[in-house]
DNA sequence: TATTTTTTTGACCAAATGGACAACTATTTA
DNA sequence: TAAATAGTTGTCCATTTGGTCAAAAAAATA
């Protein structure tokens, strides 16, 4: 007798990961990985505990599955950076793209950083790997930039960390972003930082 | 009959707390507060559970005053920002001071973010409380020495934001910045980072 | 509609963990 | 040095939590 192994997904299965992924992602960014239990998952889903078992076979798979959804969501854009556009303007719009990231993904962003913060135990593999080969890529790019005198000579590595610290640091520290802002400038923050990071880079790279 | 109440700690305990104080922020800043266990606590400072819990009552204490006395180091060198010295000099030197903390005080900084991150439970009042004084204090220095054109007109708010991110980010990140750099970076990174980063910020505050 | 397959759940288990406590040892003090 | 106080630990307990499983319910299929 041959044991059928099922290979597509039904219906039912599509929806309920999806679902269960979401809420995952909701309760690890807010508690992490061990703070984050499977009845807060359930709740969070409005499924049972054994139910999401029956999707999962352990809350360590739906971590990995979540981060990797992630990872490759938060490597995309800087891929985007084109050898063919203004250099000035290739950076402030990925600058940008990062910042809007920051509004739109806080628990991604969160979720990332307290996986990095830790010691990126799934995630170091990744980190070496495409990251790093996109990472040097456009590092590549970047020094071509400066050696045709298109913008001012930085160091590319940390010109790079620069942009995803400062866009980062909206998402993951918001708490102490809003805790130090009053209500007016609480309500533009984005607009705000915008406008900062946009001007600083600017006379940052502009080739002197 | 009177209760004895002990007001003086002893030596023992001195000693003891401090060490406990010390593995704490070490099992704290790498697995979280829920990551920690009192038996990680324990080995790392070679007690006994027991024996630590005959320190202090609870393991969210422990947690507590960690959290404290690292919140007051981590306030303290923006307090240094002086009204006197040149405005440029001053930031450069505030910037110079962080990125050492985040050599020298990795652990420290990573309790802090993961604490923000996952929401500031203990230290919300902290942040709404003296460090938003802090804060708004040297606000008002930075808008004077724009008004007085000593430096570039800039959000004061965000400008410390992105001394923050940018300098915090060596040390939370510390993985993926290593991953991403190549043995000859990775031993100079605080080197490379601190030329940068005080290039950028002169380039960014100098005034027009 | 009958049968098979998929999905759901209540009840349960074992390990991990925070913490209590009584007994014992070491240190301080009178 | 004797009494009092401070410090230490083995053992125990209750709760939390990740995960199992068999049986019931729902959905798909023939």
């Amino acid at each position: 007798m041959t044991k059928i192994v099922q290979i597509k997904q039904t219906r039912i299965q599509r929806e309920k990961r999806l679902l269960i992924q979401k809420a995952a992602l909701q309760v690890f960014s807010e508690f992490g990985l061990r703070g984050a239990t499977l009845d807060k998952i359930a709740k969070a889903c409005g499924l049972t505990k054994p139910n999401i078992l029956y999707y999962y076979s352990s809350k360590d798979e739906i971590y990995a599955e979540v981060l990797q959804s992630l990872l490759e969501e938060w490597i995309r854009p800087l891929k985007d950076i084109s050898e063919n556009g203004d250099p000035l303007t290739e950076i402030l719009k990925y600058v940008q793209k990062k910042l809007t990231m920051s509004k739109t993904k806080k628990q991604e962003s969160k979720l990332f950083a307290t996986e990095i913060l830790h010691g990126a135990p799934l995630t170091q593999n990744i980190l070496a790997g495409s990251l790093k080969e996109t990472v040097d890529d456009k590092v590549k790019l970047l020094n071509k930039w400066i050696s045709e005198e298109k913008i001012a000579p930085v160091d590319p590595y940390h010109l790079i960390f620069s942009i995803w610290s400062m866009t980062q640091h909206y998402a993951d520290f918001d708490v102490q972003v809003y805790s130090l802002l009053n209500t007016k400038k609480r309500s533009r923050i984005f607009q705000d930082a915008e406008d900062f990071l946009l001007t600083f880079f600017t006379r940052c790279l502009k080739p002197d």
